[in-house]
DNA sequence: CGGTATCCTCCCAGATACTG
DNA sequence: CAGTATCTGGGAGGATACCG
């Protein structure tokens, strides 16, 4: 790798970026598939209603999530992943079966790193 | 893919563990080789001493970096990647060329949106 | 040189209540 | 049903100073 800092620059952005508490749930989920408002705060335990309206307007801002509004009452408003949104899901499942595989290896360590650290 | 429900939480771990301020930023320069922790600290800017303390000391109870200190005076301490940190930066890979490619669709959905807010 | 401790500030996110 | 506004606590992270 040359430039290992402008990787870095952008990696650390799309990190920022998708890295809060509630982001990557909501992606996943709408890589489902199409879901109304309340369809993925029922699918997201413990998010609440305020911190969704958050992650979704940050996903539709940064061209990720399209949003539809019906003009019905009572109101109905879904969310879909746009093709932008979409081409992240390849990447992230990458990092998605790398977490699968070596979640036994970093609780293994994390256990080992506490033990030594609580006797000295 | 199927169960989207598992693939979520396990990558909503990683991203949870790396997503904070300084942990892609510090992999990234360790991905090139050994450094010293002040070689860190002069590498990336803006970190403060105690928070480079902190994200090392996370990165070595996950067992992604270790840590070697040699008992001269001054003192002198090394970092590097474990296997398994090894391991990680090709997903962070995979995720930091999307990074780059899309980059520009990210900032023009951004201006566009915050352009449609703005006059409403 | 590297690590720790203390203090302080700011912002994130939850709870709640109200609007269309 | 979906979105917004306000208040509040707690954690993240910077500055500083002091140890080994």
């Amino acid at each position: 790798m040359e430039n290992v800092e402008a990787e870095c620059r952008s990696l650390a952005e799309v990190i920022a970026r998708i890295g809060d508490k509630w982001t990557v749930m909501v992606c996943g989920h709408l890589s489902e598939g199409t879901h109304r408002f309340n369809a993925l705060k029922h699918r997201i335990p413990g998010i609440s209603h305020r911190m969704l309206t958050i992650t979704l307007r940050g996903l539709e801002r940064d061209g990720l999530v399209a949003r539809k509004a019906y003009a019905t009452v009572p109101p109905k408003v879904e969310y879909c992943l746009t093709p932008l949104g979409q081409s992240l899901t390849g990447p992230l499942a990458t990092l998605a079966s790398w977490a699968r595989e070596n979640r036994p290896a970093l609780e293994q360590a994390r256990t080992a790193f506490d033990r030594r650290a609580a006797q000295g």
